[in-house]
DNA sequence: TTCTAATCGAGACGGTACGTCCGGTCTTCAT
DNA sequence: ATGAAGACCGGACGTACCGTCTCGATTAGAA
């Protein structure tokens, strides 16, 4: 009972149609990205996206999920700070190619549309956080790190900036920058006592 | 030379305009925000607001920073930690307000406007900056903070997490969260010496 | 080959189109219709007009021409005067009547728009010349008119004056002036001689 | 009591006014024509053009005919139809020239405004036809016409069918036309006795 | 093998907002 | 009073894109 009737759902044109919208959002930018544009170029119906995609921000983003899910390795050099510089640094890296400013994009549509930030929380930076917890766990194994450390919080704290510098201020993310960023967030910014 | 030759300018027809602009973002939301609508609201023709702004999104964000002027009181305790305490939980509770939440979508606009992301850095987020400048200031003058205390990383380290849970994870911002956030920033992630 | 692919144009649409076109130019004149009029009576969104017609003349135009193809009679009363007189009339009857007085806004646009003077020539007045052509061929042949009449130039004669008054110089086309005008046009301005 | 208090009005302006629009009438036809365009070049304020004519179409005609009033020249040659000839060519030589070509455009706009109609009329139109009526008289006089010609018939017999290929049928105003023409109107199309 | 149900391309269509244009009026200051 | 400069309203224009729809052709599994 599981195979259903009728003509079944062609793969390729579902794929055509991901890397089509792909490759219009690396070109263009999301806004200009249209419909009819995927369509045209996927050489598919504008109906058969409606079909199986709610809306265009729906098919965009999945493309770019589906796109970019190549994963930044995971350094583990034995050495908290060491891996931690290396990750934001090959993230910074990654951010500001031209496949990682339609990130900037994707989030800020996420503010209009819930759903699609749900998305790409789950799809997105989930598992990347997953990575960095990883790190972070092995830093308070090996005492590196605060025993009771709360690592979501330690998280925001490192990266955190790096989206606002990102999103807001539009800051470079320069090695300066984040080599200094992660001795604060390590060391804290009080006065050390005597 | 001072003198203008022809109709001055009707002051009172811009601010009808930036007026109607800001009520109808905080009631509808950005997106549903109308140029026609403004015009309506303002008894105001279209031509009159394109004649000013180059299109909504300048508008819209023209009304924003006119009337979100009013700036946060930049507290003085006489410690720096229960300033910034103060200073960020203020900041938390109007980013959360009605009045707050456009913002995350001035942002996510200025993602796709470069100008309109300079004009809100410029009039909204450099001028407050200034205040928590002044609030680290006063803490390394006292011997709270580090010495050669980088001032503006140290902001970044502050902040950047607050409008990374806003922008992307979508997280509460509860008094919870700030006070371990400036628990962390302020005495670093790391373990400390013996 | 014959059968189009897609989605079929939707004929009551097109009907619809320009039946609100006809009225709305009958009730209000030219000047007064408007593209969003027509749309709105015709229920019908005003991208799906502009797609078929390129611009608001071009619509109203052909909801005249499809409208107005009621073609007036041909008399046949085996004299060329009398059916000359007879279809002049009719002509002027008509022209002069609600719906002929948007004929002298049609001409009046074609100054403006040669593509729509084309159109009207076409759809209009070159099958309204046959009617007169085949009077004054008769004419010919049964010896009431010159043997090699040139027939063009004898029409512009006698519908030149009829449209000389109704677009310059305003005045009545009434019987009396047809009967005179026809006189002439036959007999000539000349003393005649002997 | 005869001055008027105040600066009094400057007749420079008005030239200027209407000299400019007339200039970008003959450059750039009727529509094409902006109020705002003719201030620019007269280096006035729209609201001094408003202030002297009622609307645009006023402006431009009162251009036209104050420019163009320079009247053809009343030939004669002590023949009516060498006289009619010739004034039938000058004129319809000036009409196909560029500067003619506007008047298509004037009674064009005059079908929708009355008032204009009425204007190039009484200043353009009866003028001249008065100058058709002396020769026409004068073929009287001499026995060359019928005793009692309706001379305004007689008028617009012989320039309806000029005006009317001028606006209508769009065909030339060639020589061998306007010959023909004026043969056919003379000695009338019918068969001629015996 | 034919029937049936789904997929899909092509493209028409409604709706809605955009930004532009221009006519005509009004306001201020200078002459 | 006249005039220049130019702000302003009103309202139509034509464009763009979204998302829905209708048609015919295609493609399997089911009858």
């Amino acid at each position: 009972m599981e195979k259903k009737k009728g003509r079944p759902r062609n793969v390729e044109t579902q794929k055509a149609i991901l890397a089509a919208a792909y490759h219009l959002l690396l070109e263009t930018g999301f806004e200009a990205v249209t419909v009819e544009k995927i369509a045209e170029r996927a050489k598919v119906s504008k109906a058969t996206i409606y079909k199986w995609w709610s809306n265009k921000a729906a098919v965009v983003m999945d493309s770019f999920l589906s796109a970019a899910s190549a994963r930044l390795p995971v350094p583990d050099t034995g050495s908290v700070v060491d891996d931690i510089v290396m990750q934001v640094s090959n993230l910074a890296k990654f951010l500001t190619s031209q496949e990682g400013k339609v990130i900037n994009e994707l989030i800020a549509e996420g503010q209009f549309d819930l759903k699609l930030a749900e998305e790409y929380r789950v799809r997105y930076f989930y598992p990347r956080r997953l990575d960095s917890r990883h790190i972070l766990e092995r830093g308070v194994k090996r005492g590196e790190l605060r025993k009771n450390l709360n690592i979501e919080l330690a998280i925001d704290l490192i990266y955190g900036p790096l989206f606002y510098r990102l999103l807001i201020t539009g800051e470079t993310l320069d090695t300066c920058f984040i080599r200094n960023l992660i001795e604060y967030a390590f060391a804290g910014i009080e006065a050390k006592g005597v």
